[in-house]
DNA sequence: TTTTATTGTTTCAATTTGGCACAATAATAG
DNA sequence: CTATTATTGTGCCAAATTGAAACAATAAAA
C-alpha cells in the first residue's frame, strides 16, 4: 500500500470524497465501492497530489472511478471532526486484507475530507473497481448499505445540498441523458425532493425558464399520445 | 515564528480563514488585520491543531480575533489552488520583519484554506491585533484594501454565499444588535443585496415570517413618528 | 370505430407580490 | 397652541405567480 501511496506524493491529512449521483429506474443512486473482505462500502475517494489543485484532484478521482471527463462536480462541505474515522474500522480492513502498514504511516493519521458531489448520466458510466474494492456498484440513496466512517453523513449532506441547489441552479440536467421527456424530468425532481409535483404546473414552470429545447416526438409504443423529447438548451 | 507554531502541534498544509462580517453606518464591513511592514492586509486566519476539529479551530481563531464566543459561523468554501499563495508575498513579509524560517519549514509549504464566514454584532466586537499585525480594523466591503494571496477572492466568495443564504435562512439578525428598527433591518438587506427594496413590501414580508417580536417604541428625537423596535424571536 | 391512457394546453381561482395612498405621530416652526 | 414636516405603519387595488381542474390531442389496443 505504501508503494501505491507514497507520502511525498500526496498532501497528508487531506482526502477527497466524491458522492456520485446518478438517476435510473425512478431512483436516485450513488456509486459506492464495496471494500474487500469487510462488510462495508465507502465513498470513492482519494488524495491530493503535492502540486495538484484540490478541484483537479477531485476531477482526477472521479475520472478514475467512472472513466468520464468534464463531469459536473461541486465541492459542498468539509468534514473535519477529529474522530470522524473510527480507527478500528480501518484496522479491521487492513488485517482482513493482510496489508501491513507502519503504525506511524501517514495513512494511519487523521484525515480531513473535502466532500464533492458529481452529477452524471447513469447510462454513460461504467464503474471501475479499484485496487482495494471487491465491487463498485450503484446503490439506491434510500437504501444505502453499511458505510465506513462518516460516509453515510457525507452522502446525506450532499443530498441536502443538491435539494437546495435545485431551486436556483439548473444543474439537474447533468443527471439525464442528452434527450428526455418532460415526465422523466419531473420524476427526477420528485425523486430528489422526495415529494410529488403537479404535472401541469411543472411543465409550465419548466417551459417558462426557456432552457428546454423541444426536439421531436418520442414514439414509446405505449397506448397514449407520444410525448416530446427535450434537450437542455446550450448555446451553439 | 517556529516557536509560536510548532509543526507537531498543527496539521500541515491546512489553514482556516475567517471572513468576519459586521454592519455599521449603512455599510457592510469585514475585519482585516494589516500585516506588519508590508502594505497588505490579510484575512484573520490560523491553523488546525492536531486533535482539534476543523469547526472548533475556526471558532477558536474567531475568538482570538474578536474575543467573542458563540458566534454565527459557517464554512463556505475550500480554496485549494496549488498557486493560490504567491511565495514572493510571503518572502517579502518575512524579510521585512526580520523573521527567518527554514526553507523547508512547514509554514513555507503549500496551504489549502478552509473558508468560514462569521456574522457578528459590530458594536460588540473589539478587534484584537495579532502578533504579526500592525493593526486590525473594520473595512468597507466595497472599498477593500490591497489583500495578500487570494484573500480578496475569498471575501468575494463569502459575500456571494451570504447573498444566497439571505433568501432561505434567517441568519442576518446576527449582524444586528439585540433590538433594531425595521429601517435598520431593511438597510442591512439592501446593503448585502446591493439593491433598493420597497419599504412597505419589505415590512409586510418580514412581519409575515413571524420571527420578529415587537418590543417598544424607539424615540429617536427625529421629527417624525417613532419607529418600533424589534427583537429576533427566539424560543424562551 | 371505440376505448383507454397519457400528454399538452387552456382556463379559472387562489395566493403572493408590486405599488400607491393615507392615516398616525414626533419634533419643529410660526 | 396650531400648522408644518418627515417618517412610519398599514390598508387597498392591480399585476404577477401559483394551484387546481378541465379539455383537447393522440398513439395503441379492444
Amino acid at each position: 500500500m505504501d508503494t501505491l501511496f507514497k507520502s511525498k506524493d500526496y498532501l497528508p491529512h487531506l482526502s477527497v470524497d466524491c458522492v456520485i449521483f446518478g438517476f435510473h429506474g425512478h431512483k436516485l443512486k450513488v456509486v459506492l465501492p464495496k471494500l474487500k473482505k469487510v462488510p462495508l462500502c465507502s465513498l470513492p475517494g482519494g488524495y491530493v497530489r503535492a502540486q495538484e489543485s484540490v478541484n483537479k484532484a477531485a476531477q482526477r478521482i472521479l475520472r478514475e472511478r467512472t472513466g468520464l471527463e468534464n463531469i459536473y462536480l461541486e465541492q459542498f462541505c468539509v468534514f473535519g471532526e477529529s474522530d470522524r474515522a473510527d480507527p478500528q474500522v480501518l484496522r479491521d480492513f487492513l488485517v482482513s486484507n493482510n496489508i501491513s502498514i507502519a503504525a506511524d504511516s501517514w495513512l494511519m493519521q487523521r484525515f480531513i475530507s473535502i466532500g464533492y458531489y458529481a452529477l452524471v448520466d447513469f447510462s454513460q458510466v461504467t464503474t471501475a473497481v479499484g485496487a482495494f474494492d471487491e465491487s463498485c456498484e450503484w446503490y439506491d440513496v434510500q437504501q444505502l448499505p453499511d458505510l465506513a466512517f462518516d460516509h453515510a453523513d457525507i452522502i446525506l449532506k450532499a443530498l441536502e445540498t443538491l435539494r437546495l441547489m435545485l431551486d436556483h441552479k439548473l444543474v439537474v440536467f447533468n443527471l439525464l441523458p442528452d434527450t428526455f421527456t418532460m415526465k422523466e424530468l419531473q420524476t427526477l425532481y420528485e425523486t430528489i425532493l422526495d415529494k410529488p409535483l403537479r404535472r401541469d404546473n411543472f411543465q409550465r414552470k419548466m417551459l417558462s425558464t426557456g432552457i428546454l429545447q423541444r426536439v421531436e416526438k418520442k414514439f414509446t409504443g405505449a397506448a397514449n399520445k407520444a410525448p416530446y423529447l427535450y434537450r437542455f438548451w446550450t448555446m451553439p
